[in-house]
RNA sequence: CGGGGCGUAGCGUAGUCCGGUAUCGCGCCACGUUUGGGACGUGGAGGCCGUCAGUUCGAAUCUGGCCGCCCCGACCA
């Protein structure tokens, strides 16, 4: 073994950097709290892109782009929403270099270049994006506006970790505009149910819908609704938000419609994003000590065929038959890559795609030849099987569909063998100790009491459920009564 | 910002206490033998030891400054 991963019970989080590094999904940069992501990790994600902006196109949703830069009068207009972000913003304040003086060879800031007004980078768009907004509605007719971007942000986190939190990510945000309240909602439950939809069928990830608490509001928005999913350590992942954003920044932007009683009003408004983060909610919901396990829908390659030869007659036999297998499941929409290079032993070949990931590999030598038969292997149980060449396409094109749900399954399993309830303080605290996971317990409603058990326990409301069953109860905290129970995790 | 660690070949490292021009593994190149779970042999290439200054006949090694990165924590719409 030329490449070992620490397993995850040895540390958790070396495991993770391990499998983003070694499965050649990116990189630190030479900048801090920056990553590379390299071609196989940025191949997952456009199969991400792919299937959400299918989703969003379906939902009636077009795309455009804005700018990167921010002036700051246009970023401080929504108070809340600056304020929130105003501690992890990077802001450009000059324009040029020149040539140090006192160091050849060397360059810095040109102070006859500072910009009169300070550009913010975007660490979301709302502010430019309701700026430009205000120009494009005035009437009912212009509404909706159902308007997506790919872009990248920056949040200058102090602490970061690859795809998880890092300085610059990569995201998709929709930004739309309604005529009236009820319709924003309903875009805003619309957009969370995308979400919870690809999250579970294409990353094969469960999640929990739901409403966060004030607390844990996006600045700026009147509620934030936040699909939750649990990783293989305990901890709950914000795996993506959908926004109600009130009035609010169309009133810091000015922007008003004329309705069809030709009254003006302003307009209501949703935002919406998952970020490369999802990244990491894949990584830590499938992948082992072995290496990253990629649910089939999203794999770059779902098949890869290792030709085991002797010499090169040998290989030209099995190219031939190869060609056959990989035509055949090119037709029936599976990926396929056939690795011919001489370059590496096919036990090289094993293990490399099982770090990688590929959810199925299929085997093929002189013996099988002679049977008619090749040998398949799937990623996800680490299993064997003997297939008929004949039989292969079906056999694959199924395969897939049960590594996907199988995957799914597996960690739907593990979410609710991870959930718990607590109905007092210390079987609250000994769960997360102990166990770890979700836990779901009764509280009072109050900021104050939810921030003093964040102190006490570094846990967080990650949600309250939609559809929440109603039950009376009393506030672990507090002991005041209390109709539901919320869920509470520690979170990344 | 606090705590910890690290900076030596493409990667991972030994050497640093006790100063004498750098160890080993992987990878790379060539040739040959190999190929059903990370092959083997032989030969070869590759390093101003993060950076700047100081001490010294001599610095990867001692002293001081600086820079960078990683991990833990605080922080995290």
């Amino acid at each position: 073994m030329s490449k070992v991963i620490t397993p995850q019970e040895e540390d958790y989080s070396k495991w993770y950097n391990d499998i983003v590094v070694e499965a050649d999904l990116a990189d630190h940069s030479a900048v801090r709290g920056c990553m590379v992501i390299k071609p196989h990790g940025y191949a997952i994600w456009e199969k991400m892109q792919q299937a959400l902006d299918k989703m969003f196109k379906d939902t009636g949703h077009v795309n455009a782009y804005f700018p990167l830069f921010i002036p700051k009068s246009l970023f401080e207009a929504e108070e809340k929403n600056a304020e929130g972000f105003a501690k992890e913003c990077a802001i450009v304040t000059h324009y040029r270099l020149k040539s140090d003086p006192q160091n050849k060879g060397k360059l810095i800031v040109d102070p006859e270049a500072k910009l009169d007004e300070e550009l913010i980078v975007r660490p979301t768009s709302e502010a430019i994006i309701w700026n430009t907004y205000r120009g494009w509605i005035e009437s009912y007719r212009d509404l909706p506006l159902l308007i997506n971007q790919w872009a990248n942000v920056v949040r200058w986190e102090m602490r970061t970790r690859l795809f998880l939190r890092t300085t610059e990510f990569l995201w998709q945000e929709g930004h739309t505009a309604h005529a009236t309240r009820e319709e924003a909602i309903e875009e805003t439950k619309k957009m969370l149910e995308v979400y919870a939809d690809f999250a579970e069928n294409w990353m094969a990830v469960p999640v929990i819908k739901g409403v966060k608490t004030p607390n844990e509001r996006f600045a700026g928005a009147d509620d934030t609704y936040t699909i939750e999913a649990l990783m293989q350590d305990g901890k709950a992942l914000q795996a993506g938000t959908s926004h109600f954003l009130g009035q609010n920044f169309a009133k810091a932007f000015d922007v008003k419609f004329a309705n069809k009683e030709g009254k003006l009003d302003h307009v209501w408004a949703t935002s919406w994003g998952v970020s490369t983060r999802l990244m990491g909610a894949l990584i830590m919901s499938h992948s082992d000590n072995n290496g990253l396990v990629i649910p089939p829908k999203l794999a770059p390659t779902q098949v890869v065929i290792v030709p085991i030869y002797k010499g090169d007659e040998g290989l030209k036999k099995l190219a031939e038959v190869a060609a056959v297998i990989k035509a055949k499941l090119q037709q029936r929409n599976v990926t396929v890559k056939f690795d011919d290079r001489d370059s590496h032993r096919p036990g090289w070949k094993f293990a490399e795609y099982e770090l990688k990931g590929i959810p199925v590999r299929i085997a093929l030598g002189e013996r099988d030849l002679s049977n008619g038969t090749v040998e398949v292997a799937r990623r996800d149980n680490l299993t064997k099987e003997v297939v008929k060449i004949d039989e292969i396409e079906t056999y694959i094109v199924n395969l897939l569909e049960e590594i996907q749900s199988n995957l799914f399954k597996r960690a739907l399993e593990r979410r609710e063998q991870m959930s718990h309830q607590a109905n007092t303080f210390d079987e609250f605290k000994k769960i997360l100790d102990e166990k770890a996971g979700f836990v779901y317990a009764h509280w009072d409603g109050t900021s104050e009491t939810e921030e003093k058990i964040k102190e006490e326990t570094k846990a967080t409301i990650r949600c309250i459920p939609l559809n929440n069953k109603q039950e009376q109860g009393t506030c672990i905290y507090t002991g005041k009564p209390s109709t539901q129970r919320v869920l509470f995790a520690r979170a990344y």
